[in-house]
DNA sequence: TTAATTTTTTAGATAAGCCTAAAAATATAT
DNA sequence: ATATATTTTTAGGCTTATCTAAAAAATTAA
């Protein structure tokens, strides 16, 4: 049986692998659950020793399938539970993730199951973020961030990279939702700052900002 | 900040002097919670440091004003949640138990005051038990139980006592459900097992079995 | 290729929540 | 009132998940 401290540490392992090459350090980890080295160290043995990474003192971490799988169902239960708090509850974007990082650990299979066939078996989270199946399989998008796109080029908002309050909330006081059409209608070369339209308003924004929105072509 | 531990044993302590009066003892604590006197002894002297009960040594322990609110709060959580699992989540009265004993203990205010609302502000949960309010009043109903019937007698389902698995398998067997109404026809004095009629069926029940339902006359 | 720096692991503590066994207090029976 | 039985508390351990400080290994720089 998983402690929601092991539980945690899987998710965290995974997500890091989700965004670098080869084995995961010790101090990643700790530096993604906010701890201490010395904390992952013991975790990282326990993990081990249960089949769901594979460590090698010094040389760092990489799941295995069954840890990969794990990984995965938690990630499930933490999106599928964030679509219902925007879905049903009237969570904006920007609240739910907390709720969720507890909701995530609640152990039902049924729950879980019955919760996706009711809310539609959804495919992403409020956030934009690909919802997991029962294998642990995640649909692979061709999101390209919004910073790649040169002037004139289009897309439609389909994610954001930061789920951070502040961004969110940045975010809606400009009026960009995932769904909506974006054009580039200029960008500078000396910050990469670019002008865009949304809603049919034109406005800046950073290289910064257009960094954490991802766009389909 | 409340550990799982401590908000069960509010909880369990709530339960308790709910069918019983005075002080409660450690034992009975310790039965409720299924650990031993000793365990229960260490928590006690917790929850007394934080005010959440009176706690006199050898004496037995009884809920503060706070300690109340606190444990109604939780089992608020708990039936709304087995409310929604039935309701909304197609599960069956007797498989909603342990899931919300998972569910109760999940923090967020607005999380459970949308799910009141999305639910319709229920104020009973699947097994006929009241649903605390925010304040933790619990509405008194005027509820008897079947045994109390006598021949002739006519009334409503609307809850049962024991809310075990197995019972309520039973009750679904039966084809008693809450809301049903029911009719004492016969009333066997020598073991007080009566015969009854629901959903126009006439059949047998045990005193044990007529002990665990409550109706509404 | 040594020496300095960084990373990782080990050693030893601490707090929560549980346990068993023994001691102390309370309740019951003779 | 004293002995016996029951209940409750205390004492001492164990496990999980943390931490700090020190030691060991690996990496980087000179
Ligand atoms: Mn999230
Ligand atoms: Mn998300
Ligand atoms: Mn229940
Ligand atoms: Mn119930």
């Amino acid at each position: 049986m998983m402690t929601f401290s092991e539980e945690n540490y899987l998710k965290a392992i995974y997500h890091i692998s989700d965004r670098s090459e080869g084995d995961i350090s010790t101090n990643a980890i700790a530096e993604q659950m906010n701890t201490k080295a010395s904390s992952v160290t013991d975790m990282v043995k326990k993990l081990s020793e249960k089949e769901l990474i594979h460590y090698k003192p010094y040389k760092g971490v990489e799941l295995t399938q069954e840890g990969k799988l794990m990984a995965a169902n938690i990630i499930r239960k933490h999106r599928l539970w964030e679509v219902f708090l925007v879905e049903k509850l009237n969570f904006t974007w920007d609240e739910v993730h907390d709720v969720a990082e507890q909701l995530e650990h609640i152990r039902s299979e049924k729950l879980i199951n019955q919760l996706d066939a009711f809310l539609g078996f959804p495919k992403r989270d409020p956030h934009g973020d690909p919802i997991p199946d029962k294998e642990g399989n995640i649909s692979n998008y061709a999101d390209v961030l919004l910073a790649t796109l040169g002037k004139g080029e289009k897309g439609i908002i389909v994610g954001v990279k930061d789920s951070s309050s502040s961004f969110l909330k940045y975010l809606d006081k400009q009026k960009i939702a995932l769904g909506k059409k974006i054009k580039v209608l200029d960008k500078e070369p000396f910050d990469n700052s670019m002008k865009i339209r949304v809603n049919k308003e034109e406005f800046m924004i950073s290289q910064q900002i257009a960094n954490n929105i991802y766009v389909k072509k």
